[in-house]
Order: structure tokens, then sequence, then C-alpha cells
DNA sequence: TGTACATCAGTGAACGCGCGTTCACTGATGTAC
DNA sequence: TGTACATCAGTGAACGCGCGTTCACTGATGTAC
């Protein structure tokens, strides 16, 4: 491949810092400086930091979201004589966890949702909207499919626990990264993390697909209040 | 009650402004106006921003930390006829939700409780263990008595997801009031919200304890993996 | 083919602003002798 | 009781710094005639 255009050096590089810092926390000096570039030369190829951060955005959701609309629509071709409910569960916790974790793409747009759900900034939510508002829809059909006798209500609420546990999770082991390269004598550790990221979304995945299958059963099953 | 000193004034507005902003997006020129006070004093009480953001999250954190414990305490003396891990669940999880979303106390403790989840800055994170740190041993201790042949692991799988699930559902509250004020025509209402805060409260303290205990049941009757 | 002009990526230096902080100061209250 | 000094809460103005942004500029490439 040739060698990347100084613009695709900026989001490269904005992406990375970015995703681990937060949009304050990051001057465009540093950003410049990380793709070896001149400063000028963001606002002249973005027209300034906002921008910047949402082109960086709409480049690592937008995979993200094909990625998800993928694994929740193959649930559907499966063979019949699976638990759906399950496979669509772990399609949705695990495509998630494991997008998050495995790349700084995935590690960004999470960040985000995070950082918007406590502090809706910027134009920048209006893009998590857009791009994973889409991923939302597909998943709340399938599950008022698979629970067709349950109100709007209680599958909103499922959603919402199902989408706190997850951010939860990717967060802490996001932090456990942060953590290391510190090294003051607090430790963060209230979990055990595991042997490496691919054990620790391993167990978080299984966790959390065994933890919600119960949640659901206990919430659909018993009288409606 | 006698008017309230410069001190405590500056402590009264920091609060309000930290807990609905943030750290770094409030100044002391902001917090200085609000509390009426000179500018200069700031430094003169508290030695720096950081500082009064420290003595800030002391003030909320302490009584939040003795809420919460007696909360689970109280659970520990109740009748021996009802189920003891409902009732603990929903004592952790509805003192946690009403202390959070009925004052700025306790907005700001959930609020940097998310924060440090993000992003673990300045010393403010020492102050989240040494005061929240108690409240998740005692819990943990009542969860393992409760639960007695349910591996450590588990059980610390099990809080992890209790305590994502609360952050998100006081967060999305929280969103939900600082949306009301701006009026963008994008709505940040993925869920209904009820009619007004303690209706939300009662919806999300009913729905959490009801799935979280299936939660726990799938995990815990299960083989162990 | 040669000249004139337009477009575009990239540059170096500076600008203006808001930030947290500092400093010299005032005026009131308390304390020692 | 009177004087001298120390302590303390509070003040007004300024400082220095890092930030995002702007501006005039260069040099290379493309296009018209």
């Amino acid at each position: 491949m040739s060698e990347p255009t100084t613009k695709e050096r900026l989001l490269d590089a904005a992406e990375v810092l970015f995703a681990h810092q937060g949009y304050e926390a990051v001057s465009i000096r540093e950003i410049a400086a990380e793709a070896d570039v001149n400063l000028a030369a963001i606002n002249y190829h973005f027209q300034g930091k906002e921008n910047l951060y949402v082109e960086v955005l709409r480049r690592c959701l937008a995979p993200k979201r094909e990625k998800l609309l993928a694994a929740i629509a193959a649930v559907e071709v499966a063979t019949d004589d699976k638990p759906k409910l399950e496979m669509l569960i772990r399609a949705f916790v695990g495509t998630h966890i494991e997008d998050a974790l495995s790349s700084p793409h995935g590690l960004l747009g999470l960040h985000l949702m995070s950082r918007e759900m406590s502090e809706p900034r910027h134009g920048a939510y209006v893009l998590v909207k857009e791009l994973i508002g889409p991923v939302r829809e597909s998943f709340m059909a399938h599950i008022r499919i698979l629970l067709p006798d349950t109100d709007e209500k209680k599958i909103q609420m499922i959603i919402g626990s199902i989408v706190g546990q997850f951010i939860y999770y990717a967060m802490y082991w996001h932090n456990h990264l942060n953590m290391l390269g510190k090294s003051e004598e607090v430790e963060l550790a209230f979990m055990s993390l595991g042997d490496g990221v691919e054990d620790y979304m391993a167990n978080v995945i299984d966790h959390m697909t065994r933890f919600t299958l119960g949640g659901i059963k206990a919430i659909t099953e018993g009288g409606d209040a």
C-alpha cells in the first residue's frame, strides 16, 4: 500500500489519542506532533478540532455498526434447534466487547458512547444516534419477536441493563490498561482480570450472556407490574 | 441558622457546578461568580481548584457511604422469613439510585464514579476507593454469605453487572434533565422515563432487583465454568 | 510548445483568549505586656 | 488601659501559559489558449 496521506495520518493519530484520553484532554498540538504533521494542517484539512473529532468518530463508528448489524442478522439465518435468544444476546454482547477491546477504533467508539452518556456535548452525540441507533432498532426488533408478550417498557429496560453492563466491563479493562502505565501504589483492580485480553473477553461475554438470560427470564415470566 | 461562610458558599456552588458539568468544564471564575465570592478566595481557602474538587467530593461521598453501609446492615437484622438476597440487592440498588437522583450531593458522587471509571485522573479516585471501597467490601461480604458455594470470581462479576446497570440508569436520568434545557431537535430518549423522578426511581429499582436476582440465579445454579 | 493563471497541500509565525494561579495589599480581630 | 504586633479573611489586579485558530506565504501540479 502507498504511504498514508497527511489527512490519513492525522486521523490515525487523533483516533488513538482521543480513544485513550477523551476530547478535551487532547490538544491539537499533540495530535500534530504524533502524526508528524504541521500544526496548521489540522485546520487546513478539517476546519477545526471539533470537526476532526467528528470525522474520527464517523470512521470508527461506521464499521462498528456494520459488524453489529451483521452479527444480529446472522442469528436470523441460524439453524432452528438452538435457543435463539441466547444466540442473539451473545452475538450482541460479544461483538460489542470484541470490537471495543480489540482495536483502537472500537475503543474510541466505546469511549465516546460512555462519554456521551455522562456528558452529551457537541454535535458528536448526533453521530452516535445516527450510527448506533439502527443497531439498537435492529436488536430491539429481534428481541420483540423472541419475547412476543413483553411490553415495550420492559424491553427498553432490558436493553438498558445490557448496555450498562458492557460499557462497565469494557471501561474496566480500558482503565486497567491505563493504570498499568502509571503504576501508582493504589490498585484499581476490584475484579481479577484473567489472563490477557482474550481471556477477559471470553469471561465477560460468557458471564454477561448467562446473567442477562437469567435476568430476562425473571423479568418476563413473572406477572406484569 | 447563621449565614454560610465564604468557604461553605464556595463548596455549595462548586458542588452544583461540578455535578452537572464535570471537573474540566467548570472554571473557578464560574464558581466564584456563582458563590458571589472573590476569585482569589478559592486559592486562599483551598489552595487550588483540584483541592476544592477533592473537598467537595469528600463532603458528598461520606454521607453516601454511611447511607449505603446502614442500608446493607439493616438487612442483617431483618426478620428471617423473607428472601435476604432480594432485600440485600434492593437495599444496595435502591439506596444508590435514590441518593444519586434525589440530591446534587448524590448526583455528584455518581458523576464522579462514572467519570473515574472512564478516566481515572487526579487524586480524586483515591477518594472514591477510600470512601466507596468499604461499601463494596460490606456488600461483597454479605453476598458471599448468601451465596456460599459461589467462587470469588463469579461474585466479582455479579457486582460488576449490578454497578454497571445502576450507573447507566442514573446517568440516563441525569442526561435527560440536561437535554431538557437545551431543547435541540434531537431526542435522547431511548427509554420512556416514566412520570417524574419518583416514578423513574421506583421503576429502575424494581427492574434492577428482579433482573439481577434472575441473573444471579442463572449464574450460580448452573455448573461452574 | 510555451506562457499565464488557478488550484491545492502544506508551512511558520503570530494572535487573542480564557484559564489557574500569584502577589501585594486592606481591614478587622485577637493577644502580649 | 494603651500600645505593638500577629493572625486571619478577603480583595483587585496582574501574570504566564497553553489553547484553538488565523494569516500570509511557498512550492508543486493541473489547465487554458
